[in-house]
DNA sequence: ACTATAGTTGACGTTTACGTAAACGTCAAC
DNA sequence: GTTGACGTTTACGTAAACGTCAACTATAGT
């Protein structure tokens, strides 16, 4: 009977901060931190945190929202305006409207990263160059990198 | 007589923190930070600094080497062990160490950012359906960005 | 009851690269 | 003899995203 209790991935239905902590690869200092800034808002049986599997999701998003580069506040936002009731034009507008600043930003990041590395690679090619040829003029050296 | 003075760019010899904070474009406390964390030495007059061209070369270094994104601890490293004689390969073999882990750190970066372009857009273009259509059902929104 | 383990809170520490304010010196010009 | 521009030092503030530590509390197992 209620099936529904395990029809997904190992029919969990709550965690604890540590497993979550294990499963995502943050420490659970990490999590509680995220509720600090009102990021996730886990039950509490008592004074422990009891993660529901929307808590799970919210955590997975969070996550995803960092390694794309967005700031917490934003993800809160994001977050926030997607809980009151669904089907929110607002929050895909605004979470639509981060989504491309931050693609720009890093746009230009890579940019910026690739200009870097060419430099970089070609300090490199002339530091290797003095290395092989004993040093030269201790001027040429500046010219490189330092 | 004495034109060495006067070979180089506008043939200054010294400089003020303002002057040289205004031609790298960076604020005078920046200089003085640098100063602050062993970066530059510059001579004094009284207690105003006064910026040799030797200075200056130091400075644009470490402008470049944040370019690059060094710490400045890095920076200093690399300039110190510039400074005892010249044609130290010591110094050469640090900076091109230094060089390639950057480089590596770079193009680690630049994946991880062309990852996230990638999920950005895909995200974006999703976003852009459930605007064009209303919104459809409130969990697929959950698999797009938040 | 006792210990071990896990969890909690709060406060302060860390890193990087500066910003900003306070309180004062100095020097030339007016 | 004061005003203003510029300089100095010391020291605390900021932003982000946690880490670290100390001191408890709660629960489970023996």
């Amino acid at each position: 009977m209620n099936a529904r209790a395990e029809i997904d991935k190992d029919g969990r239905v709550s965690f604890s901060i540590t497993e979550l902590a294990e499963e995502f690869g943050v420490t659970s200092r990490t999590i509680r931190f995220y509720e600090d800034k009102g990021l996730v808002n886990p039950a509490r049986e008592g004074t422990t945190r009891i993660y529901s599997r929307k808590d799970r999701g919210r955590l997975k998003i969070i996550l995803r929202g960092r390694r794309l580069g967005f700031s917490l506040q934003d993800i809160k936002k994001m977050l926030d305006m997607y809980s009151p009731e669904s089907g929110s034009t607002d929050q895909l507008t605004f979470t639509l409207q981060k989504c491309e600043e931050q693609l720009e930003k890093l746009v230009t990041q890579r940019a910026d990263i690739n200009e870097a590395i060419a430099e970089l690679e070609e300090g490199i090619s002339q530091l290797k160059e003095h290395l092989a040829s004993g040093s030269a003029s201790a001027d040429s050296c500046k010219k490189t990198i330092a």
